[in-house]
DNA sequence: CGTTGTGGTTTCATTATTTGAAACCGAGTT
DNA sequence: AACTCGGTTTCAAATAATGAAACCACAACG
């Protein structure tokens, strides 16, 4: 039941959220105005996120951004905890097979977190999709997890969205939303029928694991001038197969090799500092 | 000068990479066997980074991994930090107009970091590329760019290497390495003569500032039943004017707008825990 | 040319957090 | 029942974080 701030730590994190929130370098000014942290504190909390890496610091401008040792890092997360790696081939296959574009997402703190993207006919967008964050009340794949969460974990999700009205379709209050859930949950599936952008229309469906807790999402996304919602409708039982394949494989999955715990080959020898300078 | 732990905050990012470093989930015990911190000091640690999300803790068979938070920051470190973004639309060109497979690396803590890969036949393969770290020492990229180091980060670097001998051909001495890259610098670029793995070649280039330093490379890939050293020296011209023209586009870049410091739509409203359980 | 302001950095006594040895706990062995 | 092996909790001592205020560099101003 812990709040935000764990320890020195959380702080600090906080902050890093914080910097990698601006979309762009921003100034110590900048941070301090819209941070409940001293001066001194903010002050102190940057120089060390930066000589760890995870901030860099341009000299020159006097600006702070995410640094790439978070790439490094989130390598790791998204070959182990995410869906992705067990995904892909199903998605790959679902996308050729259908020629629509497929996206894989998974809950974090109550927003939708996209995994993966395979993209119909552009050659992927790579990074550039995922780690991207959504609102999980107005998307398919949002409402999909949402659905099948347990009524605490589900009323705390519920607190943390905006319901921020994006279309006229949006359901923008947490009874409406509780409403279409229930539906989901009978039904198995989500839509998205414009909910969050006019003229895109989604078919989503849950990853459940065996305890029927969602481990991620699926959905099939198209254009409203491209498909209709009955033709979404209608890959639905392709759709229903690659979700369950993949929970299949992801369950399965999990018991890699129990053999010894070192990498193959020696890469380096310790940690360092880092710095930004162009 | 900083060494490496820098507070409280240093411990525990240490500690998270250590999880990282194994490829897999990871329990307590293994983590104590390498870890310098006594038992209570780990537990309490892996506890905080756990609750920030920052790792996630698989309740059915007690392992720890990195979690899926990471994804969402380091979507942000790649957008920002990276050479990426500015850097695709010259790589893409120059794969597509080669037919070969190029690759985009920056330097973290004196190992190569791939922060892109255009591939020549196949759809990307994203993150599984992304993200990932590979030695400097032995690899084009890793050359091209050490050898644009001032003195000082270059020693430092050189430090860093665990100069293994992948191949009868790799660099195994600080000494050798040197030699190296003087060439490479008096050349202004770099090759792999399989010096990481057999049957694999390439041609690199760094990415160099305006004050002349390296903020990145890239490189043009083949194997050497495909092509030969010769082939891809030809396509020299073209690598070079790709690697100036995105140094160029870096250098421009970095004024995006100085407009106001908040996202444009409120997502969610505050932060919370976040654990796995499949 | 001295004054005021702004953005950034450092000091230092106070306060809160981290630390780790050791005790403890629960679930399997033997 | 005694023992061991992961894992978790306690508690006084050691350490690190805190933040008000001072300070510094530099630029704009009067």
């Amino acid at each position: 039941m812990a709040g935000s701030g764990d320890g020195t730590v959380g702080k600090a994190l906080e902050v890093l959220d914080h910097v990698a929130g601006f979309a762009r370098p921003v100034r110590f000014a900048e941070l301090l105005g819209s941070s409940p942290y001293p001066k001194a504190t903010l002050y102190r909390m940057l120089q060390t996120l930066t000589s760890t890496g995870m901030l860099s610091f341009d000299t020159e401008r006097h600006t702070y951004q995410p640094g790439v040792r978070l790439v490094r890092l989130a390598h790791s997360a998204w070959a182990q905890s995410s869906l992705a790696p067990v995904a892909r081939p199903h998605l790959d296959a679902l996308s050729h097979d259908l020629g629509e574009t497929v996206h894989l997402a998974q809950l974090d703190s109550g927003q939708v977190l996209y995994v993966d993207k395979i993209n119909a006919a552009q050659p992927v967008e790579m990074f550039s999709q995922a780690g991207k964050v959504g609102p999980a009340y107005c998307t398919g794949l949002g409402k999909a997890m949402l659905a099948f969460l347990n009524e605490s974990e589900l009323s705390n999700a519920l607190t943390r969205q905006s319901y921020y009205r994006h279309t006229e379709h949006t359901l923008d209050t947490p009874e409406k939303l509780r409403v279409e859930l229930d539906a989901i949950r009978n039904r198995g599936h989500a839509y998205d029928r414009e909910e969050h952008e006019m003229g895109i229309i989604c078919i989503a469906m849950p990853i459940l694991s065996q305890s029927g807790r969602p481990m991620g999402a699926m959905s099939i996304t198209g254009s409203t001038s491209r498909i209709s919602m009955e033709g979404l409708e209608s890959y639905l039982p392709r759709l229903h197969q690659a979700a369950d394949a993949i929970a299949k494989d992801a369950s399965a999955w999990r018991f890699p090799d129990q053999s010894g715990g070192s990498r193959t080959v020696p890469q380096q020898k310790s940690e360092p500092p880092c710095q930004v300078s162009p």
